[in-house]
DNA sequence: TACCACTACATAGTAACACTTAGTAGATAA
DNA sequence: TTATCTACTAAGTGTTACTATGTAGTGGTA
């Protein structure tokens, strides 16, 4: 699917929430899983900026550990604030994309 | 709903081409129209820059009539461009949404 | 007449976000 | 030694919705 930047926006950093949730994890990882379930252009420049921007407002917190396979790992996990973000996130979309759905529909 | 402005991104630009593509209207009926399916924050001047984008790139043309309640109207029409980017939006939407969905219930 | 509310459009500036690009560096296999 | 995969970093860009403010026509009302 090409250029779905734009609706990508909000969503994304939600995704990456939803994905540390269920179970602690490290950014190449989230890239990966993202690239897998169909964002194939997501990059990990991306990832690693939302990963610094959910750490800067408290809502993951990180401890880096060796890699069997590599350089090491920050993997990240989410604080009481980043799962309270993560339910109002999932608030919004349902609101947003309930409405887009009634648009289209009627 | 509270700040949903960067999920409403993308979304907001497809719903107006949607809206248009109904019948011909104008910005401030398209700006009433949103706010009564949900999206109450959004602005005349959100949807006014929306319009402007549309038209410098070919998805919309516009027609000036009188109106009986006020100043003049820009009223709007899709192109053939135009519902051809509707139909881009709607695929976009889908696959994201379903993909949201699927990480979502998985 | 003066004022206000509603209708209707316009636009310069801002903030937030995903993306681009380029880099560092460890591990492993050819 | 080269290449590939793993793993993180960070400066700069482009797009978008929002903020804030302005102009202007119409109709009601005090």
């Amino acid at each position: 699917m090409d250029n779905i930047t734009e609706i990508l926006k909000g969503v994304l950093e939600g995704s990456v929430l939803e994905i540390i949730s269920r179970h602690t994890t490290y950014g190449y990882d989230i890239t990966q899983q993202l690239r897998k379930l169909g964002f194939e252009d997501v990059v990990e420049g991306t990832i690693y900026t939302i990963l610094v921007r959910l750490e800067k407002n408290g809502l993951v917190s990180n401890e880096k550990k060796l890699s069997e396979a590599g350089p090491p790992r920050k993997y990240y996990t989410l604080t009481d604030l980043g799962y309270k973000e993560l339910e109002t996130f999932w608030a919004k979309w349902d609101f947003v994309s309930s409405k887009i759905n009634e648009l289209r529909s009627k």
